[in-house]
Parts: structure tokens; sequence; C-alpha cells
DNA sequence: GTATAAACTAAGCCTTGGCTAAATTATAAG
DNA sequence: CTTATAATTTAGCCAAGGCTTAGTTTATAC
């Protein structure tokens, strides 16, 4: 018995769990800025009030998250004024905003409902690697094409 | 301009960050039991150092988590002993381990290669509903039956 | 223009989940 | 049976990301 070969090597195992645990640092950070561009977009900014309430945070938890990405290069803003995104969190926002939609647009092509895409995606999206983003890609093409 | 329309509502969008941040709670859980699940069927035990290697974190980590997960009622285990699984652990593997090879197998049927899904779907395990896992496995049903 | 309300910050607490270094226990070797 | 090694625990540190309560600043209303 004892059957062996049915674990994958250790090692391997253990940089998967690795990249997740990867992939979860950034997750704030690309959640926050992506918000944040479109408060700017639709409102012409982004308040820590309106940041808080769509995050599902109180304005304290929102305030110190917002501390840490402006200590790492991503936004920036003066004591009780609007937030800014820098250079850098403008790419990120944009790169973070593009795979959530191909996720979602993914998610719907596939059957899935709105409510559910909308839903899953948030969390999917910081999961997904650049190989699964093209097959999603294609996906999508595919089943949007056939309606002759 | 001004497209007002764009943004969710405030309580939706935070609804859905709140679902994400709890699925992130019971992350660690489901990847340990189901790593000592294997782990028992392979080896017959599950011991410290084998869950501390293949979760890719030192020792006292492990052993800190698993401290976690006996006080809640998963694994129990006597001092400087193997790991087992309480009925509740069991539970929770088993429906763990379904899933997981669900999403695996689906990114493997739309063609994704057998190391990105290996990857890919560690993460994306945990944020995938009930619903998303239906069509996950039609969708695999689909693209392993034509073959005429 | 001042009073009230709203937005924001400050301070302090908590849990999770990482780490290292040191002590303890169990196992293996000789 | 004793000793060396391996496994495990203990103690203590840290950062992220939650919270509440209380103070400060800005904006609104009158
Ligand atoms: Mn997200
Ligand atoms: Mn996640
Ligand atoms: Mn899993
Ligand atoms: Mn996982």
């Amino acid at each position: 018995m004892r059957d062996e070969g049915k674990l994958p090597e250790a090692h391997e195992q253990a940089a998967r769990f690795t990249q997740v645990r990867e992939a979860h640092k950034t997750e704030a950070t690309e959640d926050y800025v992506e918000l944040i561009d479109d408060l700017i977009r639709v409102h012409g900014e982004a308040r820590l009030v309106d940041v808080a309430s769509r995050m599902g945070v109180t304005q304290p938890t929102a305030s110190k998250t917002l501390a840490r990405l402006q200590r790492d290069g991503f936004v920036n803003s003066e004591p009780y004024r609007s937030i800014f995104l820098t250079d850098q969190g403008k790419a990120l926002a944009t790169e973070s905003r593009l795979r959530h939609e191909i996720v979602f647009e993914f998610l719907l092509s596939i059957g899935v409902s709105h409510e559910t895409a909308t839903r899953d995606s948030e969390g999917m999206e910081h999961h997904v690697s650049e190989e699964t983003l093209k097959v999603f890609k294609k996906v999508i093409r595919q089943n949007s094409k056939p309606k002759p």
C-alpha cells in the first residue's frame, strides 16, 4: 500500500502556499487603489468616508490602511484632504481593474449570474495568473462570437 | 458627464469585500485540514514537521496555527504526538478537497496547464461560491464528453 | 459669523499569522 | 543504557488589518 506519489513534493507544495500568501499581501492595496480610481472618475475625488463605507470598514481602519499605501508610494494625501493616486498607484489601479474585469466577464460568459460573478470575482481576481487570464480572455471571445 | 451609475451601491460593494474577508478567515483552516487529511491517508499519520514543510512555514508557526485549529475544534493532538482530525475537521477536509479538485479540474478543462492549474486553484478555491462551482462542474462535463 | 454637524485623526486594544532563539521531549545510534 | 539528533514546544518579537472611544478640523446651516 502506502500510495506514495499521491502527495506532491513538499517544496513545490510549499511554494504554492507561499505564492497565495504573497497574493494576499498585495490584495488590500489592489482593492483600495482600484476603488480610489473609481471614486475619482465618478465623483471627481476620493474621500476617506467613501473609501471606508465602500470597503466595508470603519473610517479609522481605512485611514490606517491608506497611511500604509502612502508609505508604500501608492497614494498621496494631506491631512483632512481627499486622496490622490501616485503614478505607481494609477498603474496598479489600471492593471487591477483590467484583471478584475476579465475575471468578471469570464464568469458571466460561462453562465454565472451577474450577482455571483460580481461577488466571486472580487476574491478570485487576486489569484489568477497571467496564463489563466489569457485562457479566460480566449473563452470570453469564444463564448461571445457564436451568434449567427 | 459625471457618469453616475458606474459605481455600485456602497452597501452592496461593502458586502462583497466583507465576504472576501470572511473567506480569508477560514482559508488557513481549510488548507490545514485538507493537508492533514492527505498526510494521514498517505503516510498513516500527520506530523508537525511535515505540515510545516508542506505549508511553507516554520514549525513554530505551524504549531501555533494548529493550536488555533484545536481550540476551534478541527484537530486533536497531545503534546509531541501526531495530529488527528475531529469529525468536524474531517468534514471540512472532505468538503474542501472536493471544492479544490473541482476548481483544479475546471482550470485544466478550459486549457490551463497542469502546473498553473495547480498553483491558481490553491488560492481561487476559497473564493468560489456554490453557484460558480455548479457551473464549473457543468463545464468540466461538457469539455470531457466531446470525443466522438 | 458663529454654532452644529460631518469628516478625519489619534490613541489604544485585539487576533491572525509570520519569524527567531532557546528549552524540552522523544527517537535513534552506538 | 547513554548519548546524540530530531521533533516539538515556549517565549517573545513583528506587521497587517480589524475595532472602539475620544479629540480635532473642516464644512454646513442658520
Ligand atoms: Mn478584490
Ligand atoms: Mn484570497
Ligand atoms: Mn485546498
Ligand atoms: Mn488553498
